[in-house]
RNA sequence: GCCCCGAUAGCUCAGCUGGAUAGAGCGUCCCCCUCCUAAGGGGAAGGCCAGAGGUUCGAAUCCUCUUCGGGGCGCCA
């Protein structure tokens, strides 16, 4: 409806400007507004108000000429001009009552679009080091990714859903070397375990797998693993060169093959467990992208001989860096170290360069807001590659601060007592847990109060949604138990007897669903399908105290049933898109 | 020091990308089940949109400055 009108408004302009009435120059950008408040009709449009002075024209005559100019559509019932200038819009009953039919009709498909027109995007989310277990931070980027990517599958765009799997690198080996020394813990070798290591529990647990089936042949004594390792740093030494050097000795005592075993049981194990962990939490991938495979394939090199051809790689104390600089970053980045390794950057260039060659009209990653200073860098290595880096979006998203009975929930990762996202999910439940989580626009910073997540009751958002839609259910079944069935073309037949002032806003709620999904998905803002979710819900409840369905007269019964099985399904693919479940019975 | 994000009711947040009288929920106070789930509904009170300038027909929204929060500024990943 709301493009209709647009296409009757951009009519009406096209003949003022052939008339001379308007500059035939002028290219409007013409909005349509749903109104706040009915009397102002059902849309408006402010289009006098904005061309009122480059035509020179008192803004409420232009919407006069504007009104007059208009071509005729039995869809409008009205059309006033209202205020300083504004052009209302009445939509006509029939219009108004056609979505339940359009609804009941769709089903679980009404509010997909083809706005995408099957453009490919590639959406990158979570990839968070597979060195432990996913945390409450990384949740809300899974939850956020995730419901992003449903979105733009929704309005007709090819997702593809990417986990960028950080396989490589020094994090790594202080994890297969933590697992290395639980190991050596667990064989009986009283070797200390060092500050820097990962204290997790789960790294004894991949240890006493390895030790189940390795027996004791990666056992080395203490003493060849511990003797001239510099000091630690609770001994006075630096925990960085203590836990550089436990690396060195472990590779040198186990030797090329076993040491990739110990780092891969300590990878694949910890990877299965995210795969897991996302899988109970409604997220999956499409692919999980290993950064090993860049060098493997000589990408980070190529990317590298690309930046150097034109021009952008200079040598300064021993390192290779690139010139970021030129492109707005505010210093240069070294991509290859004085020790002839290539940094992390430097594989990110690679992954993002290979992005763009896959094909992908659009590229979105999903970072934690801590990790805004590195765009700059990334977009500037594209642009030197001579690729188009305004195909790349990255989205911040922001902290979420949990809290429990007023008080902040306190984590440590050091200490291994961090929250997981497994935790909350037994705690809270997947479905409070991904409403929650999307309920905020990514740029806001978030109290994510578990008590309020657990709480039945219609404090909590989510169960208040999931009840709404428990009830319409709940209402059917007793329609059956007292004998009744719902009849749907009586109840089309009867539709304009849905006149009471419940009813039109609940109509008015279904139509704008589309809109909803629309403007969520191309503005990645799930936030905004939450809200409107609550106050559909909102909507049904008010109606449900105020009218019952279940009533003698046939025609009215079937007309109320229509109406609140479309507001079913409305609820039912809302959730759907939130990752959330829509339950029948409560 | 530089950069990013935020500041709206007592609390947690929306505010449809510049429009009509700034909205929800919680909390507080009053009210509604012999009736389809009270996990619900109705009503009341509650605001200098952090502050100051600017842009224009019109600003919570855009620009500048200030104040206060959160985060980031490695040859770590």
């Amino acid at each position: 409806m709301k493009h209709e009108i647009k296409t009757l408004i951009t009519q009406a302009v096209s003949t003022l400007k052939t008339s001379n009435t308007v500059p035939a120059e002028l290219e409007p950008n013409i909005q349509i507004t749903r109104t706040k408040d009915s009397s102002h009709g059902d849309f408006a449009c402010n289009i006098a108000l904005m061309l009122a002075k480059p035509a020179g024209k008192n803004p409420r005559e232009l919407a006069q000429l504007l009104v007059d100019a208009l071509p005729a559509n039995d869809q409008i019932s009205k059309v006033e001009i209202a205020g300083p200038g504004f052009i209302n819009f009445f939509v006509s009953q029939d219009t108004t009552l056609s979505v339940v039919e359009t609804i009941l009709n769709l089903g679980d498909t009404y509010g997909l679009s083809n706005i995408g027109a099957g453009r490919k995007v590639q959406l990158e989310f979570v990839s968070a080091n597979p060195t432990g277990p996913l945390h409450v931070g990384h949740g809300r980027g899974a939850a956020y990714g995730a419901t992003v990517a449903d979105l733009l599958e929704a309005v007709g765009f090819d997702v593809h859903r990417e986990y960028y799997v950080n396989d490589a690198g020094r994090q790594m080996d202080i994890l297969a070397t933590s697992v290395w020394l639980r190991y050596l813990q667990q064989c009986g070798v009283d070797v200390p375990f060092p500050s820097n290591g990962y204290q997790g529990d789960y790294v004894i647990d991949i240890a006493n797998t390895l030790l189940a089936k390795h027996d004791r042949n990666l056992e080395h004594p203490v003493a060849a693993v511990m003797d001239g390792i510099p000091a630690d740093e609770p001994a006075g030494g630096d925990k960085e060169i203590h836990i550089d050097a436990l690396i060195q000795r472990a590779k040198t005592l186990l030797g090329d093959d076993s040491y990739l075993q110990v780092f891969d049981a300590g990878l694949n194990t910890i990877i299965a467990d995210i795969r897991d962990d996302l899988k109970a939490f409604g997220v999956e991938y499409d692919e999980w992208y290993s950064e090993r495979t860049l060098a493997h394939r000589g990408l980070i090199k190529q990317a590298i001989d690309r930046l150097q051809k034109a021009n952008y790689i200079y040598e300064k104390g021993g390192a290779l860096w690139f010139k970021s600089t030129e492109f707005g970053d505010e210093k240069d980045r070294v991509v290859v170290r004085d020790n002839g390794q290539t940094t992390y950057f430097a594989s990110d260039i690679a992954y993002h360069m290979d992005k763009l060659e896959r094909g992908f009209d659009r590229v979105i990653d999903v970072w934690g807001a801590d990790h805004h200073g590195y765009v700059p860098r990334v977009k500037a290595a594209l642009q030197a590659l001579g690729d188009d880096a305004d195909k790349l979006d990255v989205l911040l998203v922001q902290f979420a601060v949990l809290y429990r009975g007023g008080e902040k929930v306190q984590m440590s990762t050091r200490s291994g007592s961090f929250v997981t996202l497994r935790e909350l999910r037994d705690e809270v439940g997947a479905d409070a847990a991904r409403f929650f989580y999307v309920m905020r626009k990514c740029e806001q910073h978030m109290d994510f109060d578990l008590d309020l997540a657990k709480s039945q009751s219609s404090d909590n958002p989510v169960y208040y949604i999931q009840y709404a839609h428990a009830r319409i259910c709940s209402v059917m079944r007793q329609l059956v138990e007292k004998g009744l069935s719902h009849d749907v073309a009586i109840g089309q037949a009867n539709l304009s007897k849905l006149t009471e002032p419940h009813e039109l806003g609940l109509l008015n709620a279904l139509a704008k669903y589309p809109e909803i999904v629309e403007k969520s998905a191309l503005s990645e803002e799930p936030h905004q399908l939450a809200h409107f979710l609550r106050d559909t819900a909102n909507e049904l409840h008010t109606y449900y105290n105020a009218h019952q369905f279940i009533v003698d007269d046939a025609d009215i019964r079937n007309a109320r049933l229509n109406l609140i099985q479309a507001t079913r399904h409305v609820l039912h693919n809302g959730l759907k898109l939130l990752g959330v479940s829509a339950p029948e019975t409560m």
